[in-house]
RNA sequence: CGGGAUGUAGCGCAGUUGGUAGCGCACUACGUUCGGGACGUAGGGGUCGCGUGUUCGAGUCACGUCAUCCCGACCA
């Protein structure tokens, strides 16, 4: 598939649109046919089933177990716990009906009323209800906890306005719900998650985050604590990439998940849940990608090293041997390579669509330099080019691939530090926050001044973050006594 | 759910005062090419979102309807 480059350039002025074409383009995803849903395509998902395995092993150092639970809840979980029905009742898809049946006129299918549900179920936005109502016959005693258990599935909110990845009515995700003894354990574990996500982003993603507690409004809904780790994009807005919540004994008592402790107390349980999405697909995207298209951290790319011969119909046996040969070495050091040497593609289309598809690595094998001994590596974070001696090419690859990871997460932080701003002059705030950036400012605490902001600014108290050193100040919006500095940005 | 726009080939679009459907890319075949998105020749592909109406005749006009996109509000 050609792809015309020109397309993509123009993201400055409309972030959003080069945003849709290159997720497109680089065949990571479209829109499905069915309304605010995605269909993710293979190269897309060989990103997300990497992601998966990685956060999968992580997650199970921890003492994490995958599980399953339904796709269907009982619309009467839903209101248990009232903050949380509250949250989600808006934007939850419902089954009425079981059955479907031809029409009068035998040319399509209408629902069957004769089967209507008794009792309507929900297509779970989040698996909080139908977890806990599962973990009320799992738990009698302390010695039943703490459960630690996680499942990947999908979840439907029927959002008004969706984009590719960032917010689809569908998307895919792992929910972890944890249910322990004790308050002090589950806030550990809350925490402890946040930090998985916060290393995953930034070890393997190469996405570097802010971690911090949200503000009570910005809070999931059911919640004590909702910690969160906020990322940056190129265009100075904030992307929310990752979510770990303390519930207290909220879904314990809506669900009556009661236990005896070792003084033979009854008590209930303690509750965490933490999620990631396929949105972390659009973080890796709108991180890292230039006018060339994606740029993928080695760690996580489906294809690390892609070799592309170049010579004429004689010449290309001599250059297929010598690439088997790199190949097999590579791979025998667990870099994923493809050797491209499809004759029906001329090489500068070959380049143009491994730069689109964000390849870290292209080594071009052509006949003028294998004479010299000679290989052309072209690394995509920087587009340079060098020719590389072909003894040892693999070693020099496997720390290219090191330094490509390590070079875009520099790249990023860069970026994101040379926009984070302080500022406590409101005024100030409302005119350079149309220009993006995350802003640290003292608040109030206060309800009305965040919304105040949110209403006259479009930006948001993203969290209260934890890396700063806090210091007492003035609300600038209110002018009232000031904790500590939160950070505010524009979000998506 | 409010405001704005758009529905014509897989994608992007043109289509004049109503007169029988067009361009670019992509696709197929053959040939020449192949060191940064090749070119030539020949092809295939459309009930113009859907419905009703006006008319001898509707992609074009009117009314209705459905869908999608963008900007808000809501959210991972």
């Amino acid at each position: 598939m050609a792809t015309e480059l020109k397309d993509l350039t123009k993201r400055s002025e409309d972030y959003s649109k080069w945003y849709n074409e290159l997720v497109v383009k680089a065949e990571l995803a479209e829109q499905a046919d069915v309304r605010g849903c995605m269909v993710i395509r293979p190269y897309g998902y060989a990103i997300w089933e990497k992601m998966q395995r990685v956060l999968d092993d992580m997650f199970k150092e921890t003492g994490v177990q995958n599980a399953y639970f339904p796709l269907l809840i009982p619309k009467s979980f839903l209101s248990k716990e009232a903050e949380h029905v509250e949250g989600f009742a808006k934007e939850c898809a419902v089954v009425t009906h079981y059955r479907l049946k031809t029409n009068e006129t035998h040319d399509g299918v209408v629902v069957d009323p004769a089967a209507k549900l008794e009792e309507e179920l929900i297509i779970r936005p989040t698996s909080e209800t139908i977890i806990w109502n599962t973990y009320k016959n799992w738990i009698k005693s302390y010695r039943d906890l703490p459960i630690l258990c996680n499942q990947w599935c999908n979840v439907m909110r029927w959002e008004m306005r969706t984009r590719l990845f960032l917010r689809t009515s569908e998307f895919l995700w792992q929910e972890g719900h944890t249910a322990h003894a004790t308050r002090e354990e589950a806030e550990e574990r809350a925490k402890q998650m946040l930090k998985v996500y916060a290393k995953f982003a930034e070890e393997y993603m190469a996405v570097p985050v802010i971690q911090g507690v949200k503000s009570e409004t910005e809070r999931f809904a059911g919640a004590l604590d909702t910690y969160t780790i906020e990322a940056m994009m190129q265009d100075g807005k904030a992307l929310q990439s990752g979510t770990s919540h303390f519930l207290g004994q909220n879904f314990g008592k809506a669900f009556d998940v009661q236990f005896l402790n070792k003084d033979n107390q009854v008590e209930y349980a303690w509750a965490t849940s933490w999620g990631v999405s396929t949105r972390l697909m659009g973080a890796l995207i709108m991180t890292h990608s230039d006018d060339n298209g994606l740029v993928l951290p080695p760690k996580l790319a489906p294809l690390q090293v892609v070799i592309v011969p170049i010579g004429k119909g004689d010449q290309m046996a001599m250059l297929d041997e010598k690439a088997k040969t790199i190949v097999k070495n590579l791979k025998a050091m667990g870099i994923s390579v493809k050797y491209d040497n499809a004759d029906n593609k001329r090489p500068g289309f070959k380049f143009a669509d491994y730069e689109l598809k964000g390849v870290p690595v292209r080594l071009v094998l052509g006949a003028r330099d294998l004479e010299k001994g000679l290989v052309e590596v072209m690394r995509r974070d920087t587009l340079e080019k060098e020719n590389v001696s072909i003894e040892g090419i693999e070693t020099y690859i496997k720390n290219l691939l090191d330094e490509i990871q390590q070079n875009i997460y520099k790249k990023a932080v860069t970026y994101r530090d040379a926009h984070i701003y302080e500022c406590d002059n409101y005024e100030e705030f409302k005119e350079r926050i149309k220009d993006g950036g995350f802003f640290l400012c003292h608040w109030d605490g206060t309800e009305e001044t965040e919304a105040r902001i949110k209403e006259e600014t479009q930006a948001t108290i993203r969290c209260v973050p934890f890396m700063f050193e806090q210091t007492e100040g003035v609300d600038m919006v209110s002018g009232k006594p000031a904790k500590a500095r939160v950070l505010i940005a524009r979000a998506y």
